[in-house]
RNA sequence: GGGGGUGUAGCUCAACUGGUCAGAGCAGGCUCUUUAUAAGGGUCAGGUUGUGGGUUCAAAGCCCACCACCCCUACCA
């Protein structure tokens, strides 16, 4: 057995409670009810109190489910803003939201009642059962976003089904009202028809589906025996054909076949002839678009005519080159109705069944073997679809039919494929001229996106402009329960009644008493409520029953958040600069969502953008670059599951929040096990750092110990210079919101400049001067001084390690590292001064290689077994060394016991190491020839003996 | 199909927006150290800058085509 002698003389040994071991998925739940305990968020705010306000607004998550890696990015992002913007000293009270209502909700909720038996739930007790169900989840998440140490005030957050939060929103929508915006109107949306309702976008799969795809003949007016061929893989919208349309950029040609002659697009005639079966046929002519503009055809069985009209969206990748156009059953049919004047002509039911309507005269719609037939598909065919066919057959119409797979939307709940079908909604102008603007509110809103907001990276400006360029008139109506309730009633002839006063009073009435009470109360009674005093209109009879579309809910945050909440408000600013946020951050998505329907109704409701800045950031994907999908889960896939507390369970908030900090986040940003280790491993890295500065402050009290600026040693100024640049770098990168940047710099100096360099050389000082030796108190100065610092600039995204350290530090200012304030800027230190050390550090560089090789070779094991000598011309000795003072400097930057010059022809300095002389001191480990010299410590340097003699350390 | 992005060593990021042999850190190999020790130091190796063309005295960067992936949109009558 052997056991380690005991030491006879002391040394400044490091000593730390600061732990090497993290353990972050056991210390930081300790710490966070620490935290929750002291109030540490409301300390915070107290400390800002009447300091420049900074406000990031946030965009709600949906109130369902627990909360994914990605929604963990987005939150851990914007905490990485708020937590940077306070520690520069600016109060950045954060505010989280939850956007609640919304189809997923409500049919998760049905589905239980139903599942529970009952089938026969009224408005308000579905909403209830989903206002529960939403909080439910409002408090599962707000656990989860806790736990990854965002900051924020939990215990009030704003929610979109709050009844304050829906009256500032009906308020919004008043005003809109009262401005014109608002219009009823007819409009092609998804329906599902086992639900009777229309869908949203988001509520739309697309899945494979065979349709009965069919070539139809149009016989032209006047000509017995010539027809425009269409084809169509929905034979059902035939009783709503109005019109055909083909594409002016392609040549049409008149052929004869027999039996009839007919006009098709000249790249589509091979493919048409073969598909139908011709033996031969004869062009006879090529029709130009003025021509075909001309043409009159009749419906195959209805009795009416159409025309054919130019336009861009007909392709000639399949079909004829002419497109049956249905205004009532098409997005581009509609377009193309509302542009030569079609009416919106829908014959199909809420029950997805053929039915007249009153657009158009009897006896010009469908005959009556159709009626009642259903468009619904089962195993791919419909009554509808069947009953066209057959009446195309009889009419000798049909042309050829065949099956077409092709993806198609469905319905994702009841997975049955969805109709396009026209209904009468709620809609906000996008092309209207507002009173006073002078130009269209389209206009209008571009404008604001090219001038007003900043956007990050630049190229989201593109994709917002894209999307409100292209976007039709907003329709606002669902045919939902769980929502907020579009406060319009209906007279005695089903006219629409909707005021701005309306509006208001029904705002009032949900601010006292929820939006419940719009569907609880008796029509009557809520006319009663709403009827504005000087009401000279028709008397309502009825109540809307539509809600809001749920992007109106969390569009509308600019009124119901920014402008309703005293503590986002910037003090001092008026206008619109009151309330506007500093900051939006979300998913580059969100350029056609929140982003785009928050600037809309801010801008038709409040006049102003909502927003200063709009920052995007990309997507996750897995290590594959590929879309983290659910069905990648499990064999082949991810072995678990991709939420936030699953990687919290497996590396602590910590080593998440470092690894969102080191990722690029404009850019798809790639999540995988290996990638969570290598932050691990920086993690660990910056970790002991901290550790061996704190550990090496234990006896330094800086109010008795610190050094002046001017009478740091040489090397300490240095290492406080590049501190200082480092500083400026990492606020820098902040401030540009490229935390990656951050992580780079920190970890590449604390890895760099202080582990191998500063921290390496320094150790000697440290441990073996006297205590309380200058040199070894002014070193101690410098690295309090960064550890200070280090903690404040990682805070933001050590969230707990930072504080962890934070309360090691001897004499700190403040109770928390996130109350405290970080003032980039420690040391300034002259160029000449700079360019000396810069040259020293060179040559310790340079000085490496040779003690290397020395190693290899087995002449020294560590770099204290070693004299080196120097061999150099001198006048370059000279320009390394003009006092003479460099070659102590460098003996102890390479971390060597002797060092000296030699004069040689060489210009380049010439490394010679060799082994030291004189003998090992057994306490600094030194190799001096005046070992022993000293009786009473034979086994001592004279540098030694005095330290030791200076007494041990506190 | 249309629009918007991205593609640099095993990984994460640089490269002053055409100009010194494309740089760091981490990881990896070898090695020293037992006074940061479930730590720390040294050293070595690693890239035809997605592919193929082009412009230029000069390209990772500009132009064209293609490939892969991500977001939005149309998913086609």
């Amino acid at each position: 057995m052997s056991q380690k002698p005991e030491k006879k003389y002391t040394l400044n040994l490091p000593r730390t409670e600061f732990a090497m071991q993290a353990n972050l998925v056991q210390r930081e739940p300790q710490r966070l009810a620490q935290w929750e305990a002291a109030d540490l968020y409301g300390q915070i705010r107290a400390a800002r109190a009447g300091k420049p306000k900074f406000v990031l607004h946030d965009g709600p998550p949906f109130a369902n489910g627990d909360v994914h890696v990605g929604t963990a990015l987005n939150k851990v992002l914007k905490d990485l803003i708020v937590k940077y913007k306070t520690v520069r000293g600016y109060d950045a009270p954060y505010v989280p939201g939850w956007d609640c209502h919304g189809l997923p909700i409500e049919s998760k909720v049905t589905q239980e009642l139903r599942a529970a038996g009952n089938t026969s739930a009224d408005a308000a007790s579905i909403r209830s059962a989903c206002d529960a169900y939403a909080r439910k989840y409002i408090d599962l998440q707000r656990g989860q976003f806790k736990r990854l140490g965002v900051f924020g005030d939990w215990g009030n957050p704003y929610l979109t089904l709050d009844k304050g939060y829906e009256a500032a929103e009906l308020g919004l929508f008043a005003d809109l009202v009262e401005k014109g915006f608002v219009y009823r109107g007819k409009k092609p949306v998804y329906w599902s028809i086992p639900f009777k309702t229309a869908l949203a976008e988001a509520e739309v799969e697309y899945k494979d589906h065979i349709s009965q795809s069919v070539y139809v003949k149009f016989r032209l007016k006047g000509e017995p025996n010539t027809y425009v061929l269409i084809w169509t893989t929905t034979p059902w919208t035939l009783p709503a054909n109005l019109a055909v349309a083909f594409n002016p950029v392609y040549h049409y040609s008149l052929v004869i076949v027999e039996g009839g002659s007919y006009i098709v697009a000249n790249p589509l005639l091979s493919v048409v002839s073969e598909k139908l079966g011709w033996q031969s046929y004869q062009i006879v002519r090529t029709l130009h678009a003025d021509e075909l503009a001309q043409l009159e055809y009749e419906h195959p069985f209805c009795n009416r005519t159409g025309r054919l009209h130019p336009a861009d969206f007909v392709t000639s990748d399949t079909g004829t080159g002419f497109v049956h156009i249905a205004p009532g059953h098409g997005a581009d049919d509609y377009q193309l109705g509302l542009k030569v004047g079609l009416p919106v002509y829908c014959p199909v039911d809420d029950e997805g069944r053929l039915a007249p309507t009153t657009d158009l005269p009897r006896e010009q719609q469908l005959p009556e073997s159709l009626v009642g037939k259903s468009v619904l598909e089962k195993n791919n065919r419909s009554d509808a679809n069947d009953a066209v066919l057959a009446l195309l057959t009889e009419k000798q119409a049909l042309a050829h039919r065949e099956d077409y797979p092709h993806s198609y939307p469905h319905c994702w709940r009841s997975k049955t494929p969805i109709v396009f079908r026209a209904v009468d909604q709620w809609f906000i102008r996008i092309d209207h001229t507002v009173p006073g603007a002078g130009s269209t509110f389209r206009q209008t809103a571009l404008d604001t996106i090219a001038s007003a907001v900043k956007w990050v990276p630049d190229w989201g400006q593109n994709r917002i402009r894209g999307a409100v360029e292209s976007r039709p008139d907003w329709c606002i109506s669902r045919q939902r329960t769980w929502g907020v309730p579009i406060p319009a009633f209906y007279d005695a002839a089903g006219e629409p009644i909707l005021n701005a006063d309306i509006v208001r009073k029904a705002a009032a009435l949900i601010e006292e008493h929820g939006s419940n009470v719009w569907f609880a109360t008796p029509a009557a009674e809520l006319w009663k409520q709403c009827r504005p005093a000087n009401w000279s209109g028709p008397e309502a009879v009825a109540r809307g029953q539509d809600t809001l579309d749920v992007w109106i809910d969390s569009g509308s945050s600019s009124r119901a958040v920014l402008a309703r909440r005293p503590e986002l408000h910037h003090p001092g600013a008026s206008g619109a600069a009151l309330w506007q946020a500093d900051v939006y951050l979300e998913g580059s998505d969100q350029h056609r969502g929140w982003f785009q329907s928050s600037l809309l109704l801010s801008l038709a409701g409040n006049g102003a953008a909502p927003f200063k800045t709009v920052l995007t950031h990309g997507f996750m994907v897995d290590e594959d670059r590929e879309k983290i999908s659910k069905s990648k889960q499990g064999e082949g896939g991810y072995q678990k599951p991709q939420t936030a507390d699953r990687y919290i369970k497996d590396y602590g908030a910590d080593v998440l929040r470092l690894w969102v900090a080191s990722q690029d986040y404009r850019n798809d940003i790639v999540v995988s096990e290996e990638r969570l280790k290598k932050v691990g491993e920086t993690y660990r890295l910056i970790r002991n750092t901290l550790r061996y500065q704190l550990s090496n402050l234990f006896d330094f009290d800086p109010a008795r110990d610190a050094v002046p600026d001017a009478e740091l040693t040489g090397l300490d100024r240095w290492i406080l210079g590049e501190f200082s640049a480092l500083e400026a770098e990492v606020d820098a990168a902040y401030n540009a919101f490229e935390f990656h940047v951050v992580y780079q710099k920190l970890a590449q100096f604390v890895a760099v400049q202080l582990s191998a360099t500063y921290h390496d050389v320094v150790k000697d000082r440290l441990y073996t001067d006297p205590v309380n030796s200058p040199r070894r108190r002014s070193t101690q100065t410098a690295l309090h001084r960064m550890v200070t610092r280090l903690c404040q600039m990682l805070s933001p995204m050590l969230v707990f390690t930072a504080e962890e350290a934070w309360e090691f530090i001897p004499g700190r200012a403040s109770g928390s590292v996130h109350a405290s304030e970080w003032t980039p800027g420690t040391v300034s230190v002259s160029d000449a001064e700079k360019a000396q050390w810069v040259a020293r550090l060179a040559l310790r560089e340079d000085m490496l290689k040779p003690l290397e090789k020395a190693r290899q070779e087995k002449v020294i094991g560590k770099a204290l077994d070693a004299q080196v000598t120097l061999r150099a011309t001198a006048a370059v000795r000279a320009s390394v060394d003009p006092d003479g003072t460099a070659t102590l400097a460098l003996q102890e930057l390479a971390n060597v016991s002797q060092l000296t010059w030699e004069v040689a022809e060489t210009v380049a300095p010439e490394v010679i190491v060799s082994k030291a002389a004189g003998v090992k001191c057994d306490r600094c480990w030194h190799w001096e020839t005046d070992v022993g010299s000293v009786a009473a410590f034979p086994e001592l340097c004279p540098r030694c003996v005095k330290a030791v003699e200076a007494g041990t350390a506190a």
